[in-house]
DNA sequence: ACGTAAGCGAGACGGTACGTCGCGTCTTACC
DNA sequence: GGTAAGACGCGACGTACCGTCTCGCTTACGT
């Protein structure tokens, strides 16, 4: 029973906390490219000169907030069974910070933001798109390709699915996602 | 017989198309966000000031010319048949520009200029899909989300193409897209 | 019969005539500081680089019109007896003009314009000055400092009857006017 | 025992001092008129952002430099005499600044300015002519008119001095003065 | 009276200063 | 040691005037 590394100084965690939620705030209110470093340190009442002890920048804030928030994403390899559960678990993930990644991803957002979400993505394709072997027909697109095919289209169906109140629940939203892609990945429907 | 309104000041042409093209090649270099006003009027040679009187800011500029840019890329209404020609000319156009366009639809470009590029994309396909008539399986997708997918992929497919150096000809990724799109459009290979 | 050169152009007259109005009453309406060319133009309705056709920058303007109006004060030599007439006329003639005189003099007017004024005052009291001889008294400031003081005094004097709305006539403010002057001058009353 | 208020930050200090010194010799050399905010931070070595923490502009760096100055001429009230100290004091503090005062009086001055610094010497002759009651001789102008007359002498006798490199110590100007100011004032030589 | 040279309007352009804003660094004092 | 307070240098922003410069139109003048 440890937590050895994590014992973090009290103010240093309630400093940090608050600087990531007023990002999150501002940026569901102004778009990401319009929030300054002043704002969020007003927004969290944190002096500025705190904020450059803390992070690099703006940028900086941003990455980690999405390195903690990616942790809960990315499922513990054991549990992890692929197309299946994953997609689910992500879109639960996606809803729950709805307003956040509604502005990241969208126009107001930042492309490597988008960019970083879409590797994520693909990663998740790789996999299931190596199991299918060396394509039988030869008009058949690199595998790169079929991957940022696949993942980019999944980032646009997931912000269509944000821009417009998350229409059904995250489990129609899968079965949907799995239809258009089980097309795409040339699976045979069964 | 003169050419009635087009005839503008020549100072003027002059002045316009040297700040594009000064915006282009900074945008190339250094990505969208890092351009300011001040480098795109040093490379352009063109006082500052000169600048404000043709446009708002970068933003400004860079929606005229791609307005310009964009009228090349849009077929006559006559010879446009769709799908199968529409595709390739904006495949040809994409690269004649790939420089600029891989660089405003990557991590460095700007995501209000994505997002216009990917409804241009999509309007393509509102005609094709509206064909097919109501879906027959209860679980197809609303057509909206199947449009977002299916633009996304595309743009995602030309951002590869475009950052890989566009591996095999135009013609050859236009084979490419038309048959990952089929499948996702859920058309019956032939 | 002549009037030889005089004879200008219509058009030229007219524009700098208008020019003229324009300045003074943008002078009297902010200040003339804070006449921009612009203004004068707008006002005037005359085109900016037409201004510049006919003048430097407002500073030459204002001179001009100052040397114009200054014809109107400098009696012809013939009908000048000096200290008598000479300032009544003065008084009319600044009366005549106000509101410019009242502004240029004061705290929104132009320092060098008032030095001007100072000195065409200053000549007037030179030659009274240098009738009185050598001074009796060895404590008799110098000459010139006689002559700045005395310029200067009725300058201020004039500026306060034109910033109280010029209370009593010019009549009246000549009399106040030697009575004072009479004994900075060390003259015997007579 | 401390100095409560006026412990300000040293690097406060310096900055203010500083462009206050620029502001003196930039005026002097060429004008109050045709100094700029650049201008002021580039001789003070301080950055132009700095200068607007500071003062609003120039005119406000003017105000607040003549604010500190005017407070070393103003005399404790216990050791003023009227007349005949404070003249010399105001005498000697002219002469202490005197390339200031004689750029910002003369042509290349500032009215606003020079219009205080007659109001100041016009309050000292106010008390003065408080005294001499009502006027025996009804053609007497009225006591403001007076004031402005004399208090405008006062300064272009000033500039005079100084433009003329203060030909004579205070204690000479004093007496030139006081002798030229009985006379207008009304004073019987004793 | 009328052709023509001028005056003029329109406006692009290069400059320069303005005042504002945001950044990232630093120092000092407090707790 | 973390934080607040805030001075400072830096540099981009968008605006406002300036003075110069074509380029056509029109208009008053002189023959």
């Amino acid at each position: 029973m440890q937590n050895p590394v994590e014992i973090e100084d009290l103010r240093v965690r309630r400093t940090r906390t608050t600087l990531q939620r007023a990002l999150i705030e501002l940026t569901v209110e102004k778009g990401f490219a319009a929030v300054t470093v002043r704002d969020i340190c007003e927004r969290a009442m944190v002096n500025r000169s705190t904020f450059y002890r803390h992070y690099i920048d703006k940028y900086d804030l941003l990455d980690q907030y999405a390195a903690e928030v990616g942790k809960l994403t990315t499922p513990a390899p054991s549990e992890n069974d692929g197309l299946h559960t994953g997609p689910l678990q992500l879109l639960k993930h996606v809803q729950q910070f709805a307003d956040f990644y509604r502005v990241m991803l969208g126009q107001n957002g930042d492309p490597l933001f988008t960019q970083r979400f879409r590797e994520n993505i693909a990663e998740r394709f790789r996999y299931l798109l190596s199991l299918q072997g060396a394509p039988t027909d030869p008009n058949t697109p690199p595998l790169e390709m079929r991957l940022n095919y696949i993942a980019s289209a999944v980032v646009g169906a997931i912000l269509w699915w944000l821009e417009n109140d998350q229409p059904g629940m995250p489990e129609q939203m899968g079965i949907w996602l799995r239809q258009l892609n089980s097309a795409a990945l040339g699976a045979r429907p069964t």
